[in-house]
DNA sequence: ATGAAAGCGCTAACAA
DNA sequence: TTGTTAGCGCTTTCAT
């Protein structure tokens, strides 16, 4: 592979004069200039980023960790992570863990390994462990957590989302629909305890607030897939008293749920509200169009690509204000038509 | 940031003995082995891969180029190269062109500077230019393309999925159902000549072999985001004499048309046909499911990984055998009820 | 079984 | 404006 030496030598120059042509950061005359370019492109040489790196200490690359890529929430939140970066000359590197620890812990070894300026890490803990990015941390190394939940917030510094609040727009719409009895579909399994549990706590506060009690054996559980929410959907839904709306912590169960009560035969939103969350592209797009909660993820990452910046810099940052859920009105939403607690007719 | 003499310094032995341990190419004897894991334990190390990476002149790392992370089917396609490369020790560096050639061009040289040991070029040309590829090859440096068009076959080599095979499965299914109005919504905008033209030709073949004329009005395009093919189809369902089936080259655009017949309150499928190409996950889950060409992922996946790791280590490579389509028989598809050529009721 | 020495390709003082 | 020198953190012969 062709080296700065290789230039140097058929320029007749010292690698130093090759590099700093390279950088800019010295003057070079435009003559040895021109011939160092001329020979850069006709042996096809590339800069050595690793050797670069070696010595600047510096990759001009962070790292984006998500819990599974499939879900097209976490794709354009790399999407756009990486045309943020790009502007301020930062390279993404996104990996997901596919909601493993053990995976994940091995990822975030890599990335500090491969020396990445910085770390985002994104989503629920699924797939990393507390202590590991601790450790890192402790070790002076730029991480921030993004919309992550409290048990982060004091460890690193946490671009975070109101999802207590966005729980709420939830319950406060389908109440003012008229809407009593919510099903409710959230990420985690029971063992382990709710991880989408600030949307729910948000979505059951203004239940109680409103003075309607919430029917514990109506929160049911996925994980985050298409699949879970479907099948905890057609869980609720064969109840002999079902609920008129069903809330589904994110988008891909709801479209899972959708597709339950088409299978069921049940029109949406005549016999059954279905709200969710995230605001995926795709939910324009399902018939009827879902009500969910929008999360900005440019605004998230732009926050969250800044600070990191600032962090790696050595600057001083504030954590940035929460970001605040809106809610998307959308076909998948009507007015409660049936009776409360009836059956559901096939 | 602890370096390899830290660690020496602190278990009393060399660099070299360290280096021997993380290794375990050559032999240490237990005593100093623990020690030496001991302080690396202790004083958090990781080996500087950038370090290693310049002297072993390997990063372990393939590099993998996609049109659009946005689009499920790629991202999809990045979990399976993570998992397929992960068995051999690889990582993968996924980046999106986002369907722009300048920043294609950036992003292979920028893949290339940082000493990838491969790339592969996943799907159409969109974001990266022949010549450029052409310029690394003729370097020797180790690329592959998937599932890309002839162009380039001449070029990288190519694993290839045979695309025609799929579009005629597609007519061959139409037909048999009994319609012969069909409308495509393409790939590619007319003037830049259709890109998704294999699937359009594979179809146009069979109709023609089945002595079904294809009216050439009903060639319509998109640029494979929901949006375009839900244009699209209400351009086809606005006209006089509408098609009975409708045929979206990828899955995307595929339920915009769904969403886009929703809209005008068309029954899917009494009013109208869809079928896709891909294979996406949420062809399951939309109402009804999307009747679609099915592209093994993985398969595709460990094939590329495959000939790209023989390729890095210099060994001949055959290129593989042409992947085979399956067509998934869903709801979106039925019998043809509606009158050929009669107007659409709203 | 361990160590000494050289060098991967680059940048960054510092000199000239 | 250009060159000299040293060294980033690691691996790798080659000695010992």
């Amino acid at each position: 592979m062709t080296t700065i030496y290789d230039i140097a030598r058929a320029a007749g120059v010292t690698a130093a004069t090759v590099s700093h042509v390279l950088s800019g950061k010295k003057p070079v005359s435009e003559a040895t200039r021109q011939k160092v370019m001329k020979y850069i492109d006709e042996l096809g040489y590339r800069p050595n980023l690793l050797a670069r790196g070696l010595i600047t200490r510096s990759t001009r690359t962070i790292g984006l960790i998500v819990p599974i890529i499939s879900n097209p929430f976490y794709a354009e939140v790399i999407d756009a992570a990486e045309r943020i970066a790009h502007r301020a000359g930062f390279r993404i590197m996104a990996t997901n863990t596919q909601d493993d620890t053990l995976l994940g812990q091995e990822i975030l070894e890599d990335l500090h390994a491969r020396r990445v300026d910085g770390i985002i890490v994104m989503g629920g803990s699924g797939g990393l462990s507390i202590p590991a990015i601790n450790t890192l941390i402790s070790h002076g190394f730029p991480m921030l957590s993004c919309i992550w939940d409290e048990e982060t917030e004091r460890i690193a510094p946490n671009v975070s989302f109101d999802y207590l609040a966005g729980g709420r727009l939830v319950a406060e719409h389908l109440l003012a629909l008229g809407h009593r009895r919510i099903g409710i579909i959230a990420h985690g399994v029971a063992e382990k305890g709710p991880q989408h549990h600030l949307r729910v706590s948000g979505c059951l506060e203004a239940l109680a607030e409103a003075g309607y009690p919430f029917d514990a054996t109506l929160l049911t559980y996925g994980d985050s897939s298409l699949q879970s929410g479907k099948d905890a959907a057609l869980q609720l839904l064969a109840r002999l008293d079902p609920p008129t709306a069903i809330f589904a912590t994110n988008d891909l169960m709801a479209i899972g749920a959708l597709s339950a009560a088409w299978e069921r035969g049940l029109h949406i939103p005549r016999d059954l509200s279905v709200v969710g969350f995230d605001n995926i592209e795709l939910t324009t797009y399902t018939t009827p169009p879902i009500t969910t909660v929008i999360i900005d993820r440019v605004a998230l990452m732009e926050k969250s690509v800044e600070m990191l910046l600032a962090l790696i810099e050595g600057k001083h940052v504030d954590v940035p204000p929460t970001l605040k859920p809106v809610l998307a009105v959308r076909g998948s939403t009507a007015h409660s038509s049936r009776k409360e607690g009836s059956a559901l007719l096939e």
